[in-house]
DNA sequence: AACCCGGGGGC
DNA sequence: GCCCCAGGGTT
């Protein structure tokens, strides 16, 4: 390592020593919590999931206990955080480990890379936090510092610029502290390099970042993708029998896979209540269900995530026979929803129940 | 390489 | 509104 990567290095840890976040996963070698810690925190603030990472903690002590837990136990631990292809790959991971590796986590790095759910990131970072390995992280805040550090252009959603931004972060990367070094870059990013207006006057490495020698902090990092949202309608029907409303469980590649909700209908464009009751999905779901009277009121939400906008209306109805319907779906008290999975969409309907709302 | 997958917070 | 967050999997 020459002595510019050096200085840079040794100034990241030193920055971290003075600054750095304690954080519970950061108390432990355990590679368990730590690998919790890392699924959780993917694309996710760590206020945000600091919560959810107690109670996965407290909820299975072991890996073991994770592998032998309920999916849907998982999922509705998991609600709320998003991401929910995190949890089903983190129980088939929990699995792996279980059945391949003796119920002990491996310690090697091609072998925690083979875990479902576990890229070249949290390989990196759990093989560097729990077992002092030589793998440099590489994760937003990586990206940004580095591509400040030394004004990068290449952008970074490449495979060319994830190559390039690996590279240098290894030559960078203390192989004698590769996990205090690790933490350190990743901290300096999420504290002091941030995103939007930092404060270079207080960095301790401002005398050799080329973005702020050239005023340019904020081009940095370079980035081509541009992600086009798409419009989706849903229309839910809440029908209700006596106390009880039905549920049934989201299959196929999609969003929310394994999540249950309402019966769901959904359409190319936004439709009225009419429409929908002409729809053969309605009648399909509907049939033979007695007498069928919907509630004037209905409750809408414009939901926005980040690559899609889904428009949803909720109907609620009343039926007076369920004797078919209770076989095509879950047949489930309104009080005992809470008892699945579901999305926050559909959490919000059941929040607000009953308030007529337009789009909002 | 392009696309898919959530939800929340900061400005 | 727009951007970002301790990214990974699929096609």
């Amino acid at each position: 390592m020459d002595q510019h990567s050096l200085f840079i290095s040794q100034t990241l840890i030193e920055w971290y020593n003075l600054n750095k976040r304690e954080l519970p996963w950061r108390e432990t070698k355990n590679p368990f919590k730590i690998w919790i810690s890392e699924i959780i925190l993917q694309q996710t603030r760590v206020a945000q999931g600091y919560d959810y990472y107690v109670r996965f903690i407290e909820t299975f002590p072991d890996i073991v206990q994770l592998a032998n837990a309920d999916e849907d136990t998982i999922l509705k631990l998991w609600q709320g955080l998003g991401y929910y292809s995190r949890a089903r790959n983190l129980h088939t991971a929990a699995k792996q480990v279980r059945d391949n590796f003796g119920g002990k986590f491996p310690d090697r790095y091609e072998d925690i890379l083979s875990l479902k759910g576990v890229g070249d990131y949290t390989a990196a970072a759990i093989a560097s936090f729990a077992f002092d390995l030589p793998y440099a992280v590489v994760d937003g805040n990586v990206f940004r510092v580095l591509s400040r550090l030394f004004a990068i252009n290449t952008p970074i959603d490449t495979s060319a610029g994830k190559r390039l931004f690996t590279d240098l972060a290894n030559e960078l990367l203390d192989k004698e502290q590769p996990g205090e070094y690790n933490q350190s870059i990743m901290d300096f990013g999420a504290i002091q390099c941030v995103p939007v207006s930092p404060d270079c006057t207080i960095c301790p490495l401002a005398d050799r970042c080329l973005a702020l020698s050239h005023k340019q902090v904020s081009l940095y990092p370079v980035k081509q993708g541009k992600t086009k949202v798409k419009e989706r309608f849903f229309n839910y029907l809440d029908i209700h029998f006596g106390p009880n409303t039905y549920l049934h469980k989201r299959t196929g590649n999609d969003i929310w896979k394994n999540l249950y909700e309402l019966p769901l209908i959904e359409t190319d464009k936004d439709i009225t209540i009419e429409e929908l009751q002409n729809t053969e999905t309605f009648h399909a779901i509907l049939q033979n269900v007695g007498t069928i009277s919907i509630h004037p009121m209905s409750f809408s939400m414009k939901h926005v995530l980040s690559h899609r906008i889904i428009y949803a209306r909720f109907y609620r109805i009343e039926i007076t026979d369920d004797t078919e319907l209770k076989d095509k779906y879950i047949k489930t008290s309104t009080s005992s929803v809470g008892d699945y999975a579901i999305s926050r969409l559909v959490d919000r309907y059941f929040e607000q129940q009953g308030k007529p709302t337009l789009f909002s």
